[in-house]
DNA sequence: CCCGACCAATACCGATTGGGTATGCCTGCG
DNA sequence: CGCAGGCATACCCAATCGGTATTGGTCGGG
C-alpha cells in the first residue's frame, strides 16, 4: 500500500474515470491502472466495478474511500505543520 | 514523502538509533538512514539531530510525529475495514 | 450485423528508485 | 592512541514505476 495508490484510488473515484483521473494526476492511463490494480491485489478484494462507462465504486471500495481521504488528508496536514514554525504561543 | 518515510521515521525515533530501527523493519541501516534522509530533504526541514549515541528529536520531528502515527494507524485501519465484511446491522 | 468511438487492460521498454555489502568518519572511553 | 558503537556514503544489482503501442469489450448509429 502506497499514497500514490490511495491517491489513484480516490482520484479514480471522484472522476469516476481512470482516464480522466490520470489526467488529473498528470500520469497516463495504464500506470494508475495499474495501480488500481495492485492496490486490490495487496487488499485482496475488488475496489471498483469496470464496465464501459467508467468504473464503478464497490462495498470495499466504499469502505476504504473515507481512510484513504483520511490518510492524503493527514499527509497534506503534515507538510504544513513541518513546514511552519508556528508555536504554543505564537 | 511515502508510507516507507514514515513508517521509517516513527521507528527511528521510537528506538532512538537508526541501526535498532533498521533490525525491528526488518532492513538494513543504510536504506533506512537514507530513507529519513530523503523525507528531510522533502520536506526541507531537519527532523533529527544525529549524534554519536543515536538520534534525537529535532523540533520539526516532533511536529511531525503525531501525523506520521495518525497516518500510520488510519493505514492499519483501512487494512481492517477492506478485509472484514462487517455491516451496519452485524 | 458492421463500424466507429470510448474506456480499461496488457505487453514491452527505458528510467528511476530501493535494498544490500563494504567502508569511512565521528564520538566516547580508558 | 587503540577499541567500540553508530550514522553516512559509494557502489552494484534487482524491483518498481512510468510511457508508448496495442488489444479486448461495450455502447450508439446505419
Amino acid at each position: 500500500m502506497s499514497l500514490s495508490q490511495l491517491e489513484g484510488f480516490v482520484a479514480i473515484v471522484e472522476e469516476g474515470s481512470v482516464g480522466r483521473a490520470a489526467k488529473r494526476l498528470h500520469v497516463s492511463q495504464p500506470p494508475l491502472s495499474r495501480r488500481l490494480r495492485s492496490l486490490e491485489e495487496e487488499l485482496g478484494v475488488l475496489l471498483l466495478e469496470r464496465h464501459a462507462r467508467g468504473v464503478r465504486l464497490l462495498p470495499a471500495g466504499e469502505r476504504l474511500l473515507p481512510y484513504a481521504r483520511q490518510v492524503l488528508a493527514t499527509i497534506d496536514a503534515a507538510r504544513h505543520v513541518v513546514g511552519d514554525d508556528v508555536g504554543d504561543d505564537g
